[in-house]
DNA sequence: CGGTTTTGACCCGCGC
DNA sequence: GCGCGGGTCAAAACCG
């Protein structure tokens, strides 16, 4: 899915440069003068770049003539038209030499008119070099035309293409509209967490808490997230004193946007996990059954950013931290946390995009890897896929819809800790189609299983099994992985959307439909698909 | 001095 | 209605 935004990025480069003149020279230079890197595409049009040293002269000189054509800036770069002759010296020698042949071979000739030939041949040979220079500029620009409309193709296809899959989707959740009743907690919570403002009509439901804007009445902690939500219900008709039960309407009326929860369990001997966010503890209070103390964190990296989150260790192994992260930012996370909002966006996508929640749950709970239902991750081929594994369970049973990542399923505890450890080594990808290196695989985790494996389980299953191990077995992402979740609970796929990724717009799509349905399972499965490839995507692009 | 942490109190939902 | 547990508030303490 990012392939979308870079490729209308670079579209609109293309276009600004083409208007520039030099076209192709400018690619290069351009490339070295931002530090944009080239990438694919890049080099391949920087190889026909031989007017660069024109181009970065001519920008140099800021009084030149502005860029009205490739061809003629290309001939006055090659003649020394401006401030720097060395061009046509080099030329016009070359040319002399072989005008000097000609004229010995021709016998004797006064010096005048020797001269006087000379200048016309090179009157000649330079109105001819001239010529191809603007044929060469004109071919230049037709085949930027057709790489445009390439372009443009391409996107359209694509869009219509991620559109086809969601209206495939929505059309099997219609079809079984009935299942979905069953579940009548779960559609709502499936939207809003990967995109709240998705559905505004769930989210209108109570016509009070779309009321105007009220004072902040709380005192203390005026940061309160919650009032920028611009969701500040009426407190007329509130019972208990003014404040509390402004509180108590107010907390109402957000909660169907802040129920849903991303759970991440993992190994670390840390009191919390570094995700890229700022946080400010509010709160601590001692859980019954839990001898550790839970721990109240809300993100302090904006005013009014809604997202909060509890830190705390495992009762059954106190090196297990669990981190859940509840609401939306609302506002740009840092490139380490956004780029894995893209990924997890996706993530969650492929796991909310099942017809059903509680269908889901059971059947990531149930996930067996060492069943032969996962070919495609064989052992030794995508280690990957079995080494650092982790387990994903989306509960509908729970007080709110929470996802829960465990990435402690992994055989090798130390490994498992060091996913949270500092040292970054190089990304490494799982999948063929992208390259990478793959560590020498050891293990395959035993999970229980619950279900007996199907064929949609068996498509699920493999691409939640290869997202789980990218995530887990990079640190780069784990260290990225809990402020990505707390972007996706709420908005995230359209905030990773605004940070340029595409992979929300997959997210998006998906959730639409949000798991009502017990049918729709090709749907569901090529939804899963598609949110794979923008996870595969986003992990490529990581990469580079 | 501003931001963060600590910590006791308060509120609310839920089960009995 | 009451008690319990979870979640939050907010004043005080702490820190850089």
């Amino acid at each position: 899915m990012d392939l979308v935004p870079k490729q209308e990025q670079h579209h609109k480069e293309e276009e600004e440069e083409g208007k520039e003149g030099m076209i192709l020279a400018e690619h290069g230079d351009r490339r070295a003068a931002f530090g944009h890197g080239g990438g694919g595409r890049r080099s391949e049009i920087k190889e026909v770049d031989f007017f660069s040293t024109g181009g970065a002269r001519r920008r140099n000189d800021d009084d030149d003539d502005g860029g009205d054509g490739s061809s003629r800036d290309a001939v006055g770069a090659l003649l020394g038209r401006g401030n720097n002759n060395t061009t046509v010296n080099t030329a016009l020698d070359l040319l002399t030499t072989a005008a000097a042949a000609t004229s010995v071979n021709g016998g004797e000739r006064a010096a005048a008119g020797a001269v006087s030939d000379h200048k016309e041949m090179l009157v000649l040979q330079v109105s001819t070099v001239e010529g191809e220079l603007r044929q060469a500029g004109e071919e230049n620009r037709r085949l930027r035309r057709m790489l445009d409309e390439l372009t443009r193709s391409y996107t359209a296809l694509y869009h219509q293409l991620i559109q086809a899959q969601q209206q495939q989707q929505y059309r099997y959740m219609q079809a079984s509209g009935a299942a979905s009743s069953m579940l009548p907690v779960t559609m709502p919570a499936g939207l809003q967490f990967m995109d709240p403002r998705m559905a505004p009509a769930i989210r209108a439901a109570p016509p009070a808490t779309l009321d105007g804007d009220k004072g902040d009445s709380d005192g203390g902690s005026g940061s309160d997230a919650d009032q920028n939500n611009g969701r500040s219900p009426v407190q007329q008709d509130g019972a208990g004193t003014p404040e509390r039960g402004e509180n108590a309407e107010r907390a109402a009326a957000e909660a169907p946007l802040r129920r849903a929860r991303v759970s991440v369990r993992a190994r670390s001997e840390a009191p919390m996990i570094s995700d890229g966010c700022q946080w400010r503890k509010y709160g601590q209070k001692m859980a019954k059954g839990n001898p550790c103390p839970r721990a109240y964190y809300r993100c302090t990296m904006a005013t009014g950013c809604p997202v909060r989150k509890q830190v705390q260790r495992c009762a059954e192994d106190k090196a297990v931290l669990i981190t859940t992260y509840e609401g939306t930012h609302n506002h740009q996370l840092p490139p380490a946390a956004a780029a894995m909002a893209k990924t997890t966006s996706a993530a969650a996508a492929m796991l909310l995009s099942g017809p059903a929640a509680s269908r889901d749950a059971a059947l990531f709970a149930g996930h067996h890897f060492a069943s032969p239902a996962a070919p495609l991750f064989h052992h030794g081929q995508y280690p990957y896929a079995s080494t650092a594994m982790g387990a994903a369970t989306l509960s509908a049973s729970a007080p709110f819809p929470t996802i829960t990542l465990d990435l402690t399923h992994s055989p090798s505890t130390s490994a498992a800790a060091g996913l949270l450890l500092p040292h970054r080594p190089p990304l490494a990808m799982p999948f063929p189609m992208y390259g990478g290196g793959f560590p020498a695989a050891a293990h395959r985790p035993v999970l229980t299983s619950q279900q007996p494996p199907t064929m949609e389980g068996v498509r699920s299953r493999s691409a939640l099994e290869t997202m789980t191990a990218a995530i887990t077995s990079d640190p780069n992402f784990t260290a990225a992985l809990a402020a990505a979740l707390s972007t996706i609970i709420g908005g995230g796929a359209e905030s990773a959307a605004r940070q340029g990724g595409a992979a929300g717009d997959v997210a998006d799509g998906n959730t639409s439909g949000g798991g009502g349905a017990e049918a729709g399972t090709a749907a569901a499965a090529g939804a899963r698909e598609t949110a794979l490839h923008a996870l595969l995507q986003r992990l490529h692009d990581s990469r580079q």
